[in-house]
RNA sequence: GGCGAGAUAGCUCAGUUGGCUAGAGCAUGCGGUUCAUACCCGCAGUGUCGAGGGUUCAAAUCCCCCUCUCGCUACCA
């Protein structure tokens, strides 16, 4: 057994709101490595944690009415929950507001800036006094502040920058001479190509326009902006001092076997991070992998829509393995995964309930029916076991060579391959001929011992992927844990031993149907959560109007009808009509007379002086022998009632409509 | 618009450095079985591997171009 260290960390949580499934999919990830690894006996240690500086989380507490702090407290605890509900095995937690990370973030910047890596320059854009905010030329609206509308002015904010380009040559060296510092390998040519070498800017790491973060101690006007307090969470959690004083833990742990990250972030993890601790003189991780995504399929996920998928409510329909598995499963190696309730049902049906589940309850029942639940190997084996018996005893390796290659999804799919085959066994066998003989009695015997035999080893190996699951079926088979040398080896499982002789289902069958009438009230939950946050009133009270859906358009085809607004200056009934008023609009400098089917809703007098929206260039028609030269624009309702369409600020009449 | 990723069976996806009739699971059809959670086992398919061009003895795989999708980002009719 080999007792090296391994030190495993996701990226840190960002503390803006609460995560959904998505997010959640990296830290399950992460676990089952963790896992893996100490399965195999390496010494783990598994840090994951919360990022809670910055302006955005500022605003929302702002927004909330509560102190940032607090802010962060609830989400911090909400992200933490969640970790504790996939039943996530880390060994630290670390937020960016403790005491000990600030501490140390405050100390490197000043080592950084001490010995010249960090120097004082200016931020320079485009200011808005009010709104206290810089804007780059690019983000302003009409040459104004985008926010609140007002004159914007060129100014400088005084800002600290980190010298990357210093830093950038020994940086493409340990990239090009470490070719498994980035995984997958495709993105290191991205990171070489983008970023490296056209060049590094100068980045920069502190930020005067917000509050909430952590102030530079010399220059406490500034606080220490995002990424370097961030990334730092790597080597503070486990006890780094920037005065040389670091913990026994850091000195065994650092640096990190495997920082596990999404691959929006790996630039910051192969470029800045790197830079940082190359400045700080600590050696560089061994390892960074920016995995993909697991995305919601069909339509785009929206809290205001209600059908954000998070992890809780999955765990609450489905039990926290069931969801461990499927985003393991459904996660590829590079492209990204999707989720959707029906492929999480139907996972769950036809591998956990039927392949597994189905297979543990078969094998028990077949062991209390025949043999009172004693399980027992009589050495009548048959040439039929032997496959059966290569199959199991050669998963272990097989497995830990797609750990091995990040391939999380392929290696929890052996496992399952392995309770195929057992499934298959039974079949070869036929326990129910062999019980119909008594002379079969002990080959029957032995078939059972190598399913039971079988489905130990292929619990042991489920422990880093679902290990609830994994010790749900050894406690009904009644059989321990096996270290990871006794994985490849057959026939460990103690002779005799009884089985339980009431075996629960481990996961019963979940109706689509069912499963999809608890989405209904789960997102409409969201949706009515949605509205009190933003003080919307609840539209379900309000009655919808759905019409037949017109084919797509192009813009093309939009573009082709001209809207413009209108002011009705005068309108009189249509003589020897029911329905019709005919308007006199002015439309810029222009009036058109225009004839409209609204009499019953408008009498004339009302008409004059809306502002309506009006169709200028409709080719002018006859209606009970007036001219019409446009239409004005009406909703109507089921029952057919008209309601003109106005502006909603006051605008000049012959603005266009765009 | 910029950057990135992708397009393979009805669905979700594999396909390693180009190499024998392109695979898996689910779904479908047929057959077997009854210990078990209407389950399990077997068999059977179906694919112009997004379109077009090129390199090669050989292309799903490499190159060019086009179309479409997705993500990020900037912007906008």
């Amino acid at each position: 057994m080999c007792k090296d260290k391994y030190y495993i960390t996701t990226a840190i949580a960002y503390t803006s709101g609460k995560p959904h499934i998505g997010n959640s999919y990296e830290i399950v990830m992460a676990d089952a490595i963790a896992r893996h690894k100490r399965q195999q006996g390496y010494d783990v240690y598994f840090q994951t944690g919360t990022d809670e500086h910055g302006q955005k989380i500022e605003e929302k507490a702002k927004a909330a009415g509560i102190t940032p702090k607090e802010f962060v407290d609830n989400v911090a605890g909400i992200i933490r929950g969640i970790c504790d509900s996939l039943n996530v095995s880390y060994d630290h937690f670390i937020r960016t507001t403790d005491d000990y990370h600030e501490k140390q973030i405050q100390k490197i910047f000043k080592k950084m800036y001490a010995q010249g890596d960090i120097y004082k320059g200016a931020y320079e854009g485009m200011y808005c006094t009010p709104c206290e905010s810089f804007w780059t030329e690019s983000q302003l609206v009409d040459g104004k502040c985008p926010d609140c509308g007002r004159e914007v002015k060129p100014a400088k904010e005084e800002a600290y920058f980190f010298k990357m380009s210093k830093y950038a040559d020994r940086l493409i060296e340990h990239i090009n001479s470490h070719p498994e510092f980035i995984q997958p390998v495709s993105r290191k040519n991205e990171m070489m190509n983008n970023f490296l070498l056209p060049g590094l800017q100068d980045l920069c790491v502190s930020r005067t326009s917000f509050k909430w973060g952590i102030p530079v101690d010399f220059d406490d006007k500034h606080v220490v902006y995002v990424w370097l307090d961030a990334l730092s969470n790597y080597i503070t959690g486990i006890g780094y001092d920037a005065d040389g004083n670091s913990s026994d833990l850091y000195k065994k742990m650092w640096p990190a076997d495997l920082h596990l990250i999404g691959k929006d972030i790996i630039r910051f993890h192969t470029i800045y991070w790197p830079i940082f601790l190359m400045s700080l003189g600590e050696p560089l991780p061994k390892h960074v992998f920016g995995h993909p995504w697991l995305l919601q399929g069909g339509e785009k996920m929206s809290k205001s829509r209600g059908n954000v998928i998070y992890a809780d409510d999955l765990i609450d329909m489905f039990g926290v393995d069931a969801v461990r598995y499927f985003v393991l499963h459904e996660m590829p190696y590079e492209n990204d995964g999707t989720i959707t309730w029906d492929l999480v049902v139907e996972r769950f049906n036809s591998d956990l309930a039927n392949i597994i589940g189905n297979l543990v309850n078969r094998t028990i029942s077949m062991s209390n029916k025949y043999f009172d639940g004693i399980v027992e190997s009589t050495g009548v084996t048959a040439d039929i076991d032997s496959d059966l018996k290569e199959v199991v005893t050669s998963a272990r390796d097989k497995i830990s060579a797609k750990m091995e290659d990040m391939r999380v999804a392929d290696a929890i799919s052996e496992v399952i391959a392995l309770f195929r085959r057992c499934n298959k066994y039974i079949d070869e066998t036929e326990p129910w001929v062999l019980a119909k003989d008594e002379a079969a009695k002990p080959r029957l015997k032995e078939v059972l011992y190598n399913l039971t035999e079988s489905i130990v080893i292929g619990a042991n190996l489920l422990i880093p992927y679902m290990p609830e699951t994994a010790s749900k079926i050894l406690e009904q088979v009644n059989a321990g844990e096996r270290s990871y040398d006794d994985l490849a080896s057959y026939g460990l499982f103690k002779s005799g031993t009884k089985v339980t002789d009431k075996p629960q289902i481990l996961f019963a069958r979940q109706d689509l149907k069912e499963v999809m009438i608890k989405v209904e009230e789960i997102q409409a939950a969201q949706r009515a959560e949605y509205a009190k946050e933003n003080g919307i009133e609840p539209e379900s009270e309000e009655p919808v109007i759905d019409v037949e859906i017109k084919p797509e358009i192009t813009y093309d085809d939009f573009a082709k009808l001209q809207f413009r607004i209108g002011k009705i200056i005068k309108c009189e009934e249509v003589p020897k009509s029911k329905k019709l008023l005919c308007s006199q609009v002015k439309i810029g400098s222009e009036v058109k007379q225009i004839v409209s089917g609204i009499k019953q809703y408008y009498t004339p007098e009302e008409m004059v002086g809306k502002k309506v929206l009006v169709l200028t260039n409709l080719k002018p028609a006859t209606l009970a022998g007036v001219v019409s030269e446009g239409m004005l624009l009406c909703a109507e309702d089921a029952d057919g009632n008209l309601a003109l369409v106005t502006p909603e600020k006051d605008m000049p009449a012959g603005a266009e409509v765009c």
